[in-house]
DNA sequence: GTCTATAAAAGGATAGAC
DNA sequence: GTCTATCCTTTTATAGAC
């Protein structure tokens, strides 16, 4: 198909579907406010991606990329461990202040369906034992702390992302809803995490 | 209305909806697939519950009670601040082995209506600032590590849920989809976790 | 490629018999 | 209290004109 002929482009679609969709979730969005907010007709989705699946699976396979930062560029300078480390917590932090809903709707649909994993990591090509080897090997030279490296990227990502995920519960409870204050604190959180490693 | 006149009781129907619901979510769950798990017919789910949002809203009550332990209980024993701190930890870990689509449940559907909060923190009796004041004071003695008692709370809390929201993805990527091993290690968390603290 | 109008399906809710 | 049958609304998907 020619790219010349379209007016609305597919971009102008996915776009409002991944705004749509992140923050609703598969099965509370709803196609017509996909096409409100594209500024086109319902019939029109339809006519770009055939179904409210498809159209879903192009905006989650983007977004489940999103999730498995590029660290591995990161591993290959000439830095040593824990500036990588600190690289990688800048990475999510970063990540989550742009777009906030990602962790709760890429954990809640993997949840609904996750048989999807395969098929995703396979087209992401995502290889979790370079990170793994390479934090190994720099916990034994005694540059990181003792600790299962597979344990050590786990609690760095729950520190990342539940604050997020959690934000209405959390900044309710533990910040009296001051929505100022919680925001500076996840943006501080680049550095606050990191000094438990 | 009597008891005794009620056959099928409200506490069957409450125990598929609360199956139903905390897996999948108010959106997905489906009021047929929660009168085949009770062993009844859709009609009588709504002679029980007038509509699926009343009866969601009785699931999602008592399970957001769950989410908040009674730790003031344990803040009032004649025991340190680090017992205080190692019984909240092992009463999410237990209550996560038993209870695993809790935590993304509770997230989920907070994010999907924040506004539910209030009336829900109020029902419950929720009051953080005693747990807070708690934490601060034994802080400031020295007791415990140096931090805002919020972010002590948040981090403690954030180590105990993703590990369990996050599992299909965490057990894939870093566990080779080994269940057996990763609900061990989930169980060891009970003292693993402490340690960072 | 884009629209209006409409079909088709799914799912929540009610009527009425027993 | 429990069931069958049915209604009604919502929402996805398609037909067909321009």
């Amino acid at each position: 198909m020619d790219n010349a002929s379209k007016n609305v482009s597919e971009a102008v679609i996915l776009d409002a579907a991944r705004a749509i969709f992140t923050e609703k979730g598969m099965a509370t969005a709803r196609m017509q406010e996909i096409a409100d907010r594209a500024g086109i007709n319902k019939a029109l989705l339809h006519y770009y991606f055939r179904s409210k699946e498809k159209l879903f699976d192009r905006v989650f396979q983007e977004a489940f990329q999103q999730f498995w930062p590029k660290v591995e560029m990161h591993m290959n300078q000439p830095v040593d461990a824990r500036t990588v480390l600190r690289g990688m917590i800048g990475i999510y932090v970063d990540l989550f202040v742009e777009r906030p809903y990602l962790p709760d709707f890429i954990i809640s649909e993997i949840n609904r369906d996750p048989a999807r994993l395969e098929g995703l990591m396979r087209d992401v090509g995502v290889n979790p034992s370079l990170i793994i080897n390479y934090l190994a090997s720099q916990i034994k030279a005694g540059v990181l702390v003792e600790m299962d490296p597979r344990e050590l990227i786990l609690n760095v990502i729950s520190l990342c992302v539940f604050p997020v995920a959690g934000r209405p519960l959390v900044s309710r409870f533990l910040w009296q809803n001051d929505q100022e204050a919680y925001q500076q604190f996840l943006i501080n959180r680049k550095y606050t995490i990191f000094f438990f490693f």
